[in-house]
DNA sequence: ACCGGCGGTAGACAGCGTCTACGCCCGCCT
DNA sequence: AGGCGGGCGTAGACGCTGTCTACCGCCGGT
């Protein structure tokens, strides 16, 4: 078996990151990976049955980097719970305007429904991270950490999603996401110790 | 002229808002829409340079429905702010779960690019009301209202987007979004009164 | 030495968005 | 009144897409 010295399944998950990284989402079809991989557009199939199986794969792929990313920066964070939740945010914030077509891939909901890859699954680390993080930093009085958790996320993401839009400014009249994502840890943990 | 009794664009965005409704955003398809309006695939091009036109089109009849809805509650609503925002998220929240292809639709950000229609314009309204109400409900001491809206507007849009999702079920183990809301409301505007 | 099957090729098919050429029919102008 | 122009929709073509199916070469086991 050797899973082979060539290893088309990575190299064409390989390519796909690749394209929604360099040219967007709508870059992203079957037989433009299966060219830039240097196949025939039918050999895919043997090793993704539909295209959403591998539209999956490469946002898994998407989750992965994001959470070594974060794992990264948490890593050269100080231990205070509260600077490393905003490391951890930052890092999520910059890796969504930077790999928009990749965030956007990752959250598709069309993608679940290939349940073989369980692409929700690749994503719980990241998030327990963020929940463990949470049960630190949070005040005693406040909310329980999961549901504290939960909709600081909600919040993160948000922030994300809308940024990315552009009506946030447009609304708010505030030009840099920091502003809301200060306002966001604020709120859900309790003012900002100094 | 009289506009035609037909209306043949009217009728084109209706279909559209229709089909994504029912079947959702991988359905609303340039042909499929013509189609359903009972005219040839090439009709819609008089009104809609391309695709997305129309798409922006339906995404627009999206937000003023989204719009209509929030203002048909918040008449029901009582005088209290913080009622009225409760009132607010939960119409956000049940639009989004209900009509989630429309809500998909609605914030593609390749939908803004056609900027003829001014999509984000179309949204504005919305928005603008929901700072209103934070700024009234907001307390003394806390962030500017804008700030404030723009943080509480990406917590109310992340929730519903990853509820959608689904993973904020597993994650954080909350298996309604009521409980989000109240948190995030909380954690935005200060503990609920009573 | 043969033979089975794995892994990839190649062609077909329907559907898509876009473009272009064409025709109908209504209203305006002389 | 008659002809003409142009708005409005049709119809066909093109290249692209995802999926399906038939094929075929090559490598390993017996």
């Amino acid at each position: 078996m050797h899973e082979g010295e060539a290893g088309l399944r990575a190299r064409l998950v390989a390519a796909g990151v690749d394209l929604v990284l360099r040219e967007g989402q709508s870059a992203v079809s079957l037989r433009e990976i299966a060219r830039r991989a240097g196949v025939s557009h039918g050999a895919p199939r043997r090793y993704f049955p539909t295209h959403v199986d591998l539209l999956s794969a490469i946002a898994r792929e998407g989750f992965a980097d994001l959470t070594a990313r974060v794992e990264e920066t948490l890593r050269a964070a100080g231990p205070d719970p509260r600077t490393r939740l905003v490391a951890l945010a930052r890092t999520y914030l910059d890796f969504a305007a930077a790999h928009h077509g990749m965030f956007e891939l990752m959250f598709r909901h069309d993608l679940l429904a290939s349940g073989r890859l369980r692409l929700r699954e690749t994503s719980l680390p990241l998030f327990t991270l963020l929940v463990d993080l949470v049960a630190q930093a949070r005040q005693p009085a406040a909310a329980p950490a999961p549901v504290l958790a939960g909709a600081l996320w909600a919040n993160l993401h948000g922030i994300a999603q809308l940024w990315a839009w552009g009506s946030l400014p447009l609304a708010t009249g505030v030009t840099d996401d920091d502003t809301l994502l200060r306002a966001a840890l604020d709120a859900h943990l309790g003012p900002a110790p100094h």
